[in-house]
DNA sequence: AATGCGTGGGA
DNA sequence: TTCCCAAGCAT
């Protein structure tokens, strides 16, 4: 892992905070990019948000990417332009929790901080055979009690990147390999067989399914794109012009009232672009894509651009605009 | 406490 | 296809 050769604490923290939630392999190109792009914590600082936008498209909580830009702005100015390696001062910026400031803490600065994240909270439940919810603040509470037991004094680095590595590699949510263990001898859930049945979760609502219908606006070989909100889902990355509806069979008709309702143009449909299938972790969407034509000439919203073909993909996005700005360039070209 | 927040890979 | 979930955090 490039981030292991690296001495230097920034380069722990942004590799944490990358990791959150994502596999080492996905994060692996992302970190050494950011690195070139932004050597330091003061390059950082300095940074635009539209810049760590678009170097973090693709990989996913984008809030990570703000947060972790505000915090080089903190750090510049509170800490002189150190990272803290304390756990409290950590855990005060934002994008920190718990996790990340003990992982920072004991992996960057040496101490004596033990840290939990979904792979050490399967191993100790699973060492320990938690017979309750580990995934609520009791449970919780029962990890990092047992996590500061066991925690040696002077390797708590170690310690807590070996108990990840074994989550990562041997001590996997299905299928572990027990024969493999070097932990086998002592894992009480393993004693008892029930290995796979630890940890025990919360099981998980059913995702909703929304159907959103959206609008290719083309002028020239220019195509409109707006830009969202910074909060909330895909903050600040830009999009073609869509909106949920609530009658998947109307469709067409929604998107003809809702143009004029937020943009205040006339606008008519003249051909279908396609359906477009995504999955988000808390719900699945179908977007059904409309080519439209502006039929008034008062078009003018803030956070909206005109952008040509070739430059589409130079705008952060997510997943599904990223995929229909690839499919218009493609179409582009075919023309040319 | 419960929910929102992306994406990709494996079973 | 569908589900699970992966080095969590903020609100």
């Amino acid at each position: 892992m490039p981030w292991r050769d690296h001495l230097d604490p920034y380069a722990i923290w942004v590799s944490e905070i990358m990791l959150q939630q994502t596999r080492v392999n996905t994060v692996v190109p992302y970190f050494e990019r950011w690195m070139n792009m932004f050597p330091g914590i003061s390059e950082l600082a300095n940074s635009t948000e539209a810049d760590v936008l678009a170097a973090w498209e693709g990989l996913g909580y984008y809030s990570r990417a703000r947060n972790l830009r505000l915090a080089a702005q903190i750090i510049m100015n509170e800490y002189q332009g150190r990272l803290p390696g304390d756990v409290k001062e950590l855990i005060r910026l934002p994008g920190v929790g718990r996790y990340t400031a003990g992982a920072i803490a004991s992996i960057a600065f040496k101490a004596d901080e033990p840290t939990l994240d979904g792979n050490i909270r399967r191993v100790f439940a699973r060492l320990f055979d938690i017979r309750e919810s580990v995934d609520t603040p009791s449970g919780e509470k029962i990890l990092w009690t047992l996590l500061n037991a066991e925690l040696p004094e002077g390797r708590a680095g170690d310690f807590n990147q070996g108990l990840m590595d074994l989550g990562a590699t041997l001590c996997t949510p299905q299928n572990p390999e027990c024969g493999q263990c070097p932990l086998c001898g002592i894992c009480q859930a393993r004693a008892k067989g029930v290995q796979t049945e630890r940890p025990i979760l919360k099981s998980k609502p059913i995702q909703p399914h929304f159907t959103y219908v959206g609008a290719i606006i083309r002028e020239g070989n220019r195509y409109l794109l707006v830009k969202r909100p910074s909060q909330g889902l895909l903050g600040g990355m830009w999009e073609f012009p869509n909106y949920r509806v609530v009658n998947e069979e109307a469709a067409d008709k929604y998107l003809e009232r809702l143009m004029a309702e937020r943009y205040g143009v006339k606008v008519k449909i003249t051909s279908k672009q396609g359906i477009f299938k995504h999955a988000y972790t808390h719900f699945r969407l179908t977007l059904q894509l409309y080519n439209v034509k502006i039929l008034t000439d008062n078009l003018a919203v803030p956070d909206m651009c005109w952008v040509p073909a070739d430059e589409l993909l130079n705008y952060p996005m997510g997943k599904v605009a990223r995929q229909i700005s690839k499919t218009l360039k493609s179409n582009e070209k075919r023309q040319l």
